[in-house]
DNA sequence: AAACAGCCCAACCGCGGCGAA
DNA sequence: TTTCGCCGCGGTTGGGCTGTT
């Protein structure tokens, strides 16, 4: 293609990485309230650090409240298997044809076991030479009675802030403050709500035309059913774009250390929980317009700069009223306050 | 218990398609 | 008709996790 395209965005202006939570909910709230009509402007108009395309892969390959997460039926694997032998590696079409499933994550799926229980098929077939296409067109893996996992997910998962932010219940509870608790609540009530309008059906392979209409059917943009007014995104604002790297799914992992089990008072993670106080302005220093970052041995590095205070384009919400900068404060402020420490 | 290897998957990258100007 | 810019797709990669030695 020539010299190539420009790039879609300044690589040293934009976060790279994982999304943290508050990213997550910065950009749901947003989506969830303008849409996303307009992937390029719209990390600029969320007050999110990263380039569009990057918005929208979160978007669609994780946040999206229609996903289906974890777990592929027989019915669905069946289906893949028919569609890739149909369309070769065009996941997007194989996944127009499963709602709730994403092109990424069939094609995760493929390359990761489905491939490898084709190959064995086939060499088994030949070996046999046997009329075995019913019992071994679907993995072994995969039970007709019940949702199989491809990897070790547990049961359908229900996006609510515990499970999306990887925590148990008592992590939930933990980090609960008033101002938290209204944008946990929020986000909860977003994520049944949207769990109620996308109950989509897990037959699959038995009409694949209706699933295909379901595919079709444009992505409604579901309204958070909390009035989404000053207060929720004031409450945004306080947020930060770059918290640490904490990623969903990896709170309460082993990185960074679990706040909710027993002996959590160790010196790394009284130093983690002192550093992430001191990240979010709870601590002694806030030091300004740096990024810090833990690494795996918890050492706090610097990420470069921060965003700037949020802010919305076009919308009503009130300027900030201060000079402090918004990156910093309150989120996961409860850690340091934890009874347990 | 530590080191290593393989697996898994979220995220990134570059390119093609397509519509607007 | 050409050029430009955005979106979406498929391939690839990086790093965390898990199992094995």
């Amino acid at each position: 293609m020539g010299n190539g395209r420009s790039p879609c965005c300044d690589k040293s202006q934009v976060k790279r990485g994982p999304w943290s939570p508050a990213e997550d909910l910065r950009l749901i709230a947003f989506i969830q309230k303008y849409g996303h009509d307009n992937w390029r402007a719209l990390p600029k108009q969320a007050g999110l650090m990263r380039c569009g395309k990057s918005c929208r892969l979160r978007w669609v390959n994780y946040l999206r409240p229609d996903l289906k997460k974890g777990e592929f039926t027989k019915e669905e694997v069946e289906t893949i298997m028919k569609l890739h032998e149909a369309f070769g590696n065009k996941w997007s079409k194989i996944a127009s044809h499963l709602p709730g499933r994403t092109d990424n994550e069939i094609k995760n799926a493929w390359n990761t076991h489905l491939k490898k229980r084709l190959a064995n098929k086939k060499t088994s077939e030949i070996d046999s030479n046997e009329n075995q296409m019913g019992k071994s067109i679907a993995p072994s893996f995969v039970s007709s009675s019940k949702p199989i996992l491809l990897n070790e997910t547990l049961n359908p998962v229900i996006p609510t802030v515990g499970n999306v932010f990887g925590m148990n219940d008592s992590e939930v509870a933990m980090i609960k403050d008033p101002e938290e608790d209204l944008v946990m609540k929020s986000f909860d009530e977003f994520v049944n709500i949207t769990q109620n309008s996308s109950q989509l059906s897990t037959s699959v392979s038995s009409n694949v035309n209706k699933s295909l209409q379901e595919a079709e059917k444009p992505n409604s943009v579901v309204e958070i059913p909390l009035e989404v007014d000053y207060d929720f995104w004031e409450i945004l604002d306080n947020m930060p774009t770059q918290t640490n790297d904490v990623q969903l799914g990896q709170v309460g992992a082993s990185n960074p250390p679990n706040v909710g089990q027993e002996g959590v008072q160790d010196a790394e993670t009284k130093k983690y929980l002192h550093d992430l106080g001191n990240d979010f302005g709870l601590g002694a220093t806030n030091e300004t317009n740096k990024d810090l970052c833990l690494e795996k041995n918890n050492a706090v590095i610097e990420l470069g700069m921060i965003p700037q205070p949020f802010e919305f384009y076009e919308i009503s919400s009130p300027e900030s009223d201060s000079d402090i900068d918004l990156g910093y404060v309150h989120w996961w402020s409860s850690w340091p306050q934890n009874p347990g420490l």
